[in-house]
DNA sequence: CATGGCCCTG
DNA sequence: CAGGGCCATG
């Protein structure tokens, strides 16, 4: 049961537990309520800075009755969700089991069975605490009298809370009589030392020195991380033997120091995030206590482990006290309801911490598409519902109501009043393919026109294609026409397909995300579902081979969120050390904050994107990219590497197109006799021509798309260029120097919308 | 200054 | 075929 592997079990159903009740529809002031907590508010993190625990025996005893007073002192009146009280005592638990199987390691070497055994029933009494308090939860809420459920609650979860702490601190006591041979003092002047600048009894100075550094600024970030390392550490705790690993979070940690104190103090929020990640990241090990050297690790270690350990204690302690009080202002501040407010990641679009870092993000970098995400889903849920209600709307092809409702979707973050909005309806580009080419039909699903035009010639003059080639090139694939609604809530009922699953494999980055804990993704909002049922990729992912392309940016926009924060770090190369190598190519970055996806460069990955990006858009302005590729981190340098990436497909896709449009002439001018046919023949492109194939095979090299998966808008583009080409070189205009800018201009016209699916962070499998 | 196109190179 | 350099354009 307390195996490590059971960690992550452990873990994951406090990661349901909130997520499901939690679809955007449901609380539709959520998203838009600012749910970190009120700036000003002090709540106590002082207490929670961890050098304090582990410095001194009492540290952990005085935080707890600070903590006890604070709460009294704010008396609490206010509603208390059990349910994260609860959380933060899994927490507490799951730190403690982690603890233990430290200790476990410890264990083994003092040989101190006893002591084990009496903290694995400790441990064993907090779990059946904690789910007496999941049983006493579930009967309160469906209980239904809130009032006085609440106010019982509150004296319950504030007994359970005196329990665990005492219980806690009795563990504590243990450890420390197992393993305390040195004396407290003497492990504090110690640390003082190597921390040099602490003037012995100086608990305050070292207080405030902790403040400044390690107190987490933010739980939600702290919560954030904090998740990440747990995960981290529990597999390690599989992998690796405790001391590599203590050794190895000790370099990180030098790391981590020297990049602080080279960032100097600039960035508060940073210094904060930094140092709550310090933290974290050392598994609660007070930093300087492994500057000692290696050799009397055995000798040590046990201290090291009491003192991790009670650091560990203390903190989920303080952390559960926090959380209560965290709520606690949260519910005074807004009155949405208390499952709205979950301090999981997995929830992060409605959490604090989400919406700060899209926040941050966007203030750092003017980039919304994070933050905005999370409001489109929440807006498309709700324009479903109004459809499903009202049914005011035209069920199908919306997409010129839906812009003229939706000016851009990408300029502005929206006031939080969110009107409906359907940003991702289609990038900024999408513009561009008005009907000012009335010639040219416009098949692609999301370019949908009030009313369905009938296929019109490509070619204006000469040309008009035959039945073949309209069945062939033209005709309105299935796909196309059944994913009309591409990029909009589709009809009223629209039955969300299965999730696929080989979603999984479309990168690393998943699996080490969240999919860790449950590759099913069960906490899907229904809402994000949709994206599957109308987003074009389904024509793709129908395919066996290929991938389910990146949906999982949206399911899961902790990818991007990671992504933001460190962008709103400015990680650097020296930052992050560039790991899973062989994933894929993917973007997996080990920061010392943890596991980031953010690429500071561009990889293979995104040039296999990017050219898949090209059957839809040969032009695609900087910001699609920015938006389409929302693990690169842009700077000038991969923004125009990127341009240049495009700049390089139109030329080989115009290069090809010229070669072929000349050959046709060739061919024209030499068989006269069939000119005619010849040039018909020679100026489709049509997926069984040599020219398809060859373009294909440039951009679609790996066969992401399978062979008829190719946007049959690309095809018909190619088509019109061809034929551009074709007339240009015909009529002789190429002896004009620029005589390719005019086709250039047509085709620039052409670019489709990018499918949603683009958007996800990764790395297409081909 | 950003961007795109073209030419050229390795 | 990716990318650098150069130039034109806006």
């Amino acid at each position: 049961m307390d195996s490590p592997s059971d960690l992550f079990d452990d873990s994951s159903p406090q990661i349901r537990s909130f997520t499901p009740g939690l679809s955007s529809a449901d609380l539709p002031g959520v998203h838009t309520a600012p749910a970190f907590r009120a700036p000003g508010f002090p709540l106590i993190h002082h207490l929670l800075q961890p050098g304090g625990g582990p410095r001194r025996i009492g540290g952990i005893l005085t935080a707890n009755l600070t903590t006890q007073r604070h709460m009294e002192s704010r008396s609490l009146e206010e509603e208390v969700t059990v349910g994260h009280i609860e959380q933060g005592m899994e927490r507490a638990e799951e730190r403690m089991i982690v603890a233990e199987d430290d200790l476990t390691e410890v264990k083994r070497k003092c040989s101190d069975t006893v002591l084990m055994a009496e903290w694995s029933q400790d441990v064993m009494k907090v779990k059946r605490m904690k789910l007496e308090c999941r049983q006493k939860d579930k009967e309160v809420e469906e209980g239904g009298k809130r009032r006085e459920g609440r106010r019982r609650e509150r004296e319950e979860l504030k007994e359970q809370l005196e329990a665990a702490r005492e219980r806690l601190q009795a563990l504590q006591e243990k450890v420390w009589k197992a393993f305390g041979e040195k004396s407290e003092k003497e492990e504090k002047k110690r640390k003082c030392l190597n921390e040099n600048g602490c003037d012995g009894d100086g608990e305050g100075d070292e207080e405030m020195a902790e403040d400044e550094e390690d107190v987490p600024g933010e739980m939600y970030d702290e919560e954030d991380i904090d998740t990440a390392e747990m995960e981290k550490e529990s597999f390690s705790l599989l992998s690796v033997s405790h001391f590599d690993n203590f050794h190895k979070r000790k370099e990180q940690l030098h790391k981590d120091r020297e990049r602080r104190i080279d960032k100097g103090r600039d960035g508060d929020m940073e210094g904060i995030m930094e140092g709550s990640r310090l933290w974290l990241e050392c598994g609660g090990l007070t930093r300087g206590d492994w500057d000692g050297g290696t050799e009397d690790e055995d000798d040590e270690g046990g201290q090291k482990f009491a003192q991790a350990l009670k650091l560990e204690l203390g903190s989920a302690v303080a952390r559960v006290i926090d959380r209560v009080l965290r709520l606690y202002t949260e519910m005074t501040d807004h009155s949405s309801p208390p499952a709205a407010i979950s301090f999981h990641p997995s929830d992060r679009g409605h959490d604090g911490g989400k919406e700060r870092e899209g926040w941050m993000g966007l203030l750092t970098r003017g980039r919304v598409e994070e933050p905005m995400k999370e409001k489109e889903d929440g807006d498309r849920e709700q324009q479903l519902k109004k459809f499903k209600n009202g049914g005011s709307l035209p069920p199908g092809p919306l997409r010129c109501s839906e812009q003229s409702d939706l000016p851009m979707p990408l300029a502005v973050h929206r006031s939080p009043d969110t009107r409906k909005t359907f940003p991702l309806l289609g990038p900024p580009l999408s513009t561009n393919l008005s009907s000012s080419h009335p010639s040219l039909p416009l098949h692609h699903p999301s370019l949908t026109r009030p009313t369905p035009l009938a296929h019109t010639p490509l070619l204006p003059p000469a040309s008009q294609p035959k039945e073949t080639s309209s069945s062939t090139s033209f005709h309105q694939t299935s796909s196309s026409s059944s994913s009309s609604s591409s990029s909009f809530p589709a009809p009223p009922p629209p039955p969300p397909p299965p999730l696929p699953l080989p979603l999984l494999h479309y990168s690393m980055q998943q699996l080490f995300s969240r999919s860790l804990h449950h590759p099913q993704l069960p906490h899907l909002a229904p809402s994000r579902k949709d994206y599957l049922s109308s987003d074009p990729f389904l024509e793709f992912s129908s395919h066996a081979s290929f991938p389910p392309l990146p949906f999982l940016g949206h399911l899961d926009p902790s990818l991007t969120r990671h992504g933001v924060r460190e962008r709103e770090r400015g990680v650097r190369g020296d930052g992050s050390i560039r790991g899973g190598g062989g994933m894929d190519g993917g973007e997996l970055y080990l920061t010392a904050g943890g596991i980031s996806f953010l690429s500071e460069g561009l990889s293979p990955c995104h040039l296999k994107k990017a050219k898949l990006m090209f059957f839809y858009t040969r032009y695609p302005s900087s910001n699609t990219l920015k938006t389409y590729f929302p693990d690169v981190k842009f700077n000038r340098c991969v923004t125009s590497q990127m341009i240049k990436w495009f700049s390089n497909f139109r030329e080989f896709f115009y290069i090809q197109m010229e070669r072929f449009a000349r050959q046709a002439v060739r061919d024209a001018l030499t068989r006269d006799g069939a000119t005619r046919l010849g040039r018909e023949s020679q100026l489709r492109v049509s997926r069984d021509t040599e020219l398809y194939r060859i373009l294909n095979m440039h951009y679609n090299k790996s066969n992401v798309y399978q062979v008829g998966a190719v946007p049959e808008r690309f095809i018909e583009v190619a088509e019109v260029a061809l034929r551009e080409f074709y007339s240009a070189i015909w009529t002789g205009r190429d002896s004009d120097p620029c005589w390719k800018k005019g086709i250039y201009k047509i085709i620039c016209k052409l670019d489709s919308p990018l499918p949603d699916a683009f958007r996800m962070p990764g790395c297409p499998v081909g």
